[in-house]
DNA sequence: GCAAAAAGATGAAACGTTTCGCTTTCGTCT
DNA sequence: AGACGAAAGCGAAACGTTTCATCTTTTTGC
């Protein structure tokens, strides 16, 4: 809260609008021997029409714009000075109009969030880390969700970028690297932007991403392990980078431990049921591909889901066809630390570091909106943790 | 836009003359500690490229400011003119710059919103409809999280009203009426602002609830029609109207039907065991007290649950304890409606319009940013809809 | 105690819009 | 053809800041 910030500033005053019924003109407050003495009064019923501007605190105080201005930014001022400015201020409860500051000095200090949804659990806590670290350093972050919807996707930045913001944190779908390019450029200099939890091919960008690769590869890995050579997953829609990786994770996992891969993507249909499961992401995916193994001529004897939603989604399922998991099927999940910890007995689960992927998206951001030049694309690949609940029993 | 790569990009030049080791960044809002002498100002990181303004598009075009403006502002001007700034747009990549316009005219087309957290989806359903109504209306809203932080909470609603948004809409939580007043007093008029979900009271303001009290009164009325007069509730913080109207729907259900009320809220570890147990609304909550009512001497024979992660937490928790849910116990949860019909036997869920509250509060908010005087504090209190799946079998 | 340097204060010029009050131009009707 | 009202175009003055380039005051070093 008080951002190292030695002296008054309006923005954090907290109780001064109390508004006291206004004595009706101007008593400038001992007034030493400045030349303009104070006269007129601005407006009489600027009570509550207008808001007090910074010509009002300076009428008020018989000090110049210019003066005002710079302690309020935190420039020197006599002692003496300081003290009539602040009186000025909280006498006429005055507030700086960010408007008109970001017309001149070209920031709004603001940064713009695009998420795909605000539903679910994974994108808020990174927004909560990513919120921080960027008010810490004195910016406010807003928020905007394009609900899955690409147009919408694409009207949200464009209207951040507008004019709005300083820099902007995106979860991408959709939007092509072309249209990302376009965006980035709509403005007089490269609007600093960073991508987190997928990118999007073709373009550079700074980059916060979960290794996704070794996430599924080390979960199937350890499956593996235990015996399993019939596995099965549940991916997310193949467009998005994340899922995509994911699933590459767990067909080289497959190779390298030389396990026939069932019948491929494509394969579908085939005399051998697909292991890989497209899913949407969602409760109901989950739910409905886990039924799916399950009811398979030849089900998988371990499943590796990966996301939140859809990990919910097959552990209800589970729980409803009295399978147990850990137990009577191989599972590692995603995401749903508090589940796995709750459930006996414990699942195996992938926790993704989503408060650090916030942190780092918001210390990135703020060195480009710094105009540091980094060596170009800043791409940060973190490491999941995978809570590694298997026992000895096997299949 | 023409911008693509038309020319080259001279941005590439801007190491330009004086290439000194700039250490300094752009300083965040508020210089350090003043302290050294004066060095070289922030003005080294001059961009080079500038944006085209309506001054640009009016040498262009030869026509004159005021007539691009008025155009701009869906004005009318003759269609070989109509045709000349068009054409001076697009080649110059003109956009309008919002802070301008925002300086003049006073507004800025944008909502904010505050809520409590990002990660549940009973916020992300309200935000999706109530984005959506305000978008309609050419409004952006911008999104944020107070984490159910105290401070927070405050900051953002100060922020905000700042100057950057025409309207809030808030599901409050700690914020004090007196604190509220004098947020919405804070400018010139007064901000338009719309509760959701949770009343403040003291706090007169147009405001979208739901109707808790008889949503739990007929979630515990079903319960005792079915047999049942041993009935537990898992509610959630008390100082959340929401949560304090669903524990007093419980109550007057039970008092109506001639049930006697446990030991009541604060008769705990009384010779009664207390059938109203108080949760966080969170995951754990849910999970926690569910257990804690069946290792009761005398548990409950039915229970009711009252929000989604609490829901889902008492779910888990039955699932692993191989209580089934409308058949050993009676149950009715809140909010997880795909849970209800995914799981079997199907759950009782009480359902919130989600998305009426969401569109309610942008239509109403939008009635008050243009200015419309509606009977006071207009506050609509939404029917929930009970999800009904119990069964004949009874206690 | 004096000059020089440092620090502080100031007026004015922006920033990119919108808008007010006029002037010009354009159809239209006798 | 002329006149006249309506429509369209225009210059200039805001909106509330920040930030130059100058002045003025204070501090410092000797």
């Amino acid at each position: 809260m008080s951002d190292g910030n030695t002296h008054f500033s309006p923005e954090q005053q907290s109780e001064t609008s109390e508004k006291q019924p206004f004595s009706g003109h101007f008593h400038a407050p001992t007034h030493p021997k400045r030349k303009k003495p104070v006269e007129t009064p601005p407006t009489a019923v600027r009570q509550v029409i207008t808001l007090s501007t910074i010509k009002d605190v300076s009428k008020f105080s018989g000090l110049s714009l210019a003066t005002i201005s710079k302690y309020l930014n935190g420039g020197n001022v006599r002692d003496e000075n300081r003290q009539r400015i602040d009186e000025a201020v909280t006498a006429l409860g005055y507030r700086v109009n960010r408007n008109a500051r970001s017309l001149k000095t070209n920031r709004t200090m603001t940064v713009g969030v695009v998420m795909p949804t605000l539903s679910v659990p994974f994108f808020g806590s990174v927004l909560s880390s990513l919120d921080q670290t960027l008010r810490e350093a004195g910016y406010t972050s807003f928020v905007c969700s394009y609900d899955f919807d690409r147009d919408l996707e694409l009207e949200k930045l464009r209207v951040l970028c507008n004019n709005n913001v300083d820099g902007i944190v995106l979860a991408a779908q959709h939007v092509s690297a072309r249209e990302l390019n376009e965006i980035r450029n709509s403005r007089g200099s490269e609007m600093p932007m960073v991508l987190v939890d997928r990118t999007i091919s073709g373009f550079v960008c700074d980059s916060i991403v979960i290794d996704n690769l070794n996430a599924t590869y080390g979960a199937v890995e350890q499956l593996i392990n235990a015996g399993h050579r019939h596995i099965g997953i549940i991916v997310g829609p193949l467009d998005i980078s994340t899922a995509n990786e994911r699933m590459v994770g767990y067909r080289r996992a497959l190779e390298d431990y030389g396990i026939e891969i069932s019948s491929g993507l494509h394969g579908k249909g085939g005399a051998q049921e697909d292991l890989i499961q497209i899913g949407r992401y969602d409760f109901e995916s989950g739910y409905r591909q886990f039924n799916h193994f399950m009811d398979m001529k030849k089900p998988p004897t371990a499943l590796c889901v990966t996301n939140y939603d859809m990990t919910m989604g097959a552990v209800t399922a589970a729980h409803e066809r009295n399978v147990i998991l850990g137990k009577d099927i191989g599972f590692v999940g995603f995401d749903a630390v508090d589940l796995c910890r709750i459930v006996s007995p414990p699942l195996s689960i992938v926790e993704q570091p989503t408060q650090l992927m916030g942190q780092k998206a918001g210390e990135i951001l703020l060195k480009r909106m710094a105009g540091e030049t980094l060596p170009h694309p800043q791409v940060i690949r973190l490491k999941s943790y995978l809570h590694n609940r298997i026992y000895q029993e096997q299949k």
